[in-house]
DNA sequence: AGTGTTTTCTTGACTGATTCCAGATTAGCT
DNA sequence: AGCTAATCTGGAATCAGTCAAGAAAACACT
């Protein structure tokens, strides 16, 4: 909860530290697997304003340091998430776009291996898992 | 080849059966992963022209009465593939975005089972394997 | 504390993919 | 041949994300 956290973070990952990015990284923290509007508002809550590119940079220059990993769910516009580092997996509802964190069955990335991997090299096997979630599932039934 | 075969799986998947569906379907035969603009081009080189939207209405329609499977691999637009109904996944190189086909180890869909699906129905699992194609990986060593 | 350099933030314009809409056209049934 | 619903056209609009130039702020060094 204290920025006192977040700051630590920043320094350690070699990021200059501002309000902008303190306030980007609590309020990942805080939300789930938010996409760039939800942290935008978040942020506006705690600074008064934050233009949208701000935000943008902010979350580039995370995702380049490893501070947080982009989710680009088919169909959605990209959500960020600050657990990093253990290659899980999501399970993503097709009703409402609720995602949910899905824990690797297996070791370390990539944790799956294809069968024939056509002469790629493979780095990390991004796992999906599409349905419906629990609510989507009572309301819609089929 | 001859069209004739992609009429009859028209008429079978119940569609109306248009010059341009014709197109767009014997496109995404010979067509590696297209996305809407390369089958747009291919679809122009037979009939003249087509609208962008034709295209993109043809491939809705195919993608709802399951001829088609939508791809939508993070940072690229959309692309589709003909083959379908065996949940197979990909190969995606970061470096080019070439995509290659993998078949899926284990049975039918979903393939894999989450951990612990958190109350979801998960229908189908979805598999992306980033990494280098082999020319992408010689030419960029790291 | 004061100054300078570099990075970050703001503002505003812009692109690319995709969708929406209204009207013209055409496939498939009678 | 004629009807009707589905499809196609053209054009405008939306949405996510990027680009670019200048203002502001952070860090490093006195």
């Amino acid at each position: 909860m204290t920025s006192v956290d977040a700051v630590q973070r920043l320094r350690a990952a070699g990021l200059r530290v501002t309000n902008q990015r303190v306030q980007v990284l609590t309020a990942l923290d805080r939300l789930p697997h938010p996409d760039v509007d939800s942290i935008a508002g978040a942020v506006r809550d705690e600074l008064g304003s934050v233009s949208t590119q701000a935000v943008y940079d902010v979350l580039r220059a995370f995702d380049e340091a490893g501070l947080v990993r982009r989710i680009e769910p088919a169909g959605h516009s990209a959500r960020f998430e600050p657990r990093v580092g253990d290659n899980h997996h999501h399970l993503i509802c097709r009703g409402c776009g609720r995602i949910e964190d899905v824990d690797c069955a297996q070791g370390e990335a990539p944790c799956l291996h294809p069968v024939d991997a056509a002469g790629f090299v493979v780095e990390v096997a991004e796992v999906n898992y599409w349905g419906l979630c629990p609510s989507c599932a009572t309301a819609d039934p089929r």
